[in-house]
DNA sequence: TTAAGATAGTCTCACTTGCAACTATCTAAA
DNA sequence: TTTAGATAGTTGCAAGTGAGACTATCTTAA
């Protein structure tokens, strides 16, 4: 049996930690790392449920889920906006599910530079399926919170994401700049 | 000027999109889904600070706040395990510090497998500049939430770093698997 | 002692992804 | 028109990172 690590990291208050040199910083108060951590978690116990089960990556299950949501076919310009993910993941993205035939693509006839994208056959059979187990996924992650914690987590997301100017709005096209 | 992309999608209620098929899922309610978008944001809100300004990563960032805040020399697996980051990331952010003269390692006589890390009087003086930044940054993140709400919000997120078993215990040296 | 298994740290390989260049197309202004 | 600039999508390239092999060392039990 190795040695366990202390469990020192953590557990002292943030005032108790400043020293006369300056404030220390712990890791495990700071909000952006645990965002990071906890997002690197939250993904992974995802994965098992698209990765494993349906061979399919995060970028690919964002194309699925951003066209399994709206109604009308897509461009991949407007899944990259509303996935904020960068074009070129959305491309590779587009051509695997093309490959497996999850998704099919529509010249549009106003704008050649553009397809429209939507979901085959096969692909809404797939999309159905997965949903209910990552919706269960995500309420088995959350379970912890009771009903009204959830309501305010999800309200204090909200408010994050604004501050940090991630909220969808009609003038989105207009701050495309680094996606 | 482009036509703007409608805001349509996140707008609606999940009870709303429910069809005979099933349900459908909106990615701007999907809890990891925005859980990995506000991360992604967090880091490239503070990059700016420890990437731009003193050419630091991310990794190299985190062994210097693991020995900052720690009172003693440590070693690189507990910086890893500390920061849940792969040994071998942690490895090459160490041989970087290193080179730069902001850590450095001394043998440990009682284990010569290991070496113990800490701060260079150049390190120190690097971290007690970029603390308050830092911190001043997360300050600015969480401004949009009232002294109450970001109470909750830190006890929320500390429910559901536990629930994903996330959470820095003295039984931490057991459940090393999947670093 | 000796041997088997565990652990710390490094290194190679493969994979992912962002960046930027590129093509094709569209828009707007001269 | 014509031309300059913007945009959609693809692709090559480079940087970062996890998996796992590898070396050196430690531990434990025969």
């Amino acid at each position: 049996m190795p040695k366990a690590f202390s469990s020192e990291v953590g557990t002292g208050s943030r005032q108790e930690n400043a020293s006369k040199k300056g404030s220390k910083l712990d890791l495990f108060r700071f909000v952006p790392f645990r965002l990071n951590r906890l997002a690197a978690e939250a993904s992974a116990a995802l994965s098992g449920e698209y990765q494993e089960r349906y061979g399919l990556d995060i970028p690919e299950w964002r194309v699925l889920a951003t066209l399994g949501f709206r109604s009308e076919a897509c461009s991949a310009q407007y899944v990259a906006h509303c996935t904020r993910t960068h074009k070129s993941t959305i491309s590779r993205a587009v051509t695997a599910l093309l490959r497996r035939q999850l998704i099919e693509r529509v010249e549009n006839e106003d704008d050649r530079r553009e397809y429209r994208l939507r979901m085959t056959r096969k692909g809404k059979a797939l999309y159905e399926e997965l949903i209910p187990r990552l919706l269960r996924k995500e309420q088995e992650i959350l379970s912890c919170l009771s009903a009204q914690e959830r309501k305010d987590f999800a309200l204090m997301l909200g408010k994050i994401e604004k501050s940090l100017d991630l909220v969808q709005t009609s003038k989105e096209a207009s701050k495309t700049a680094g996606y």
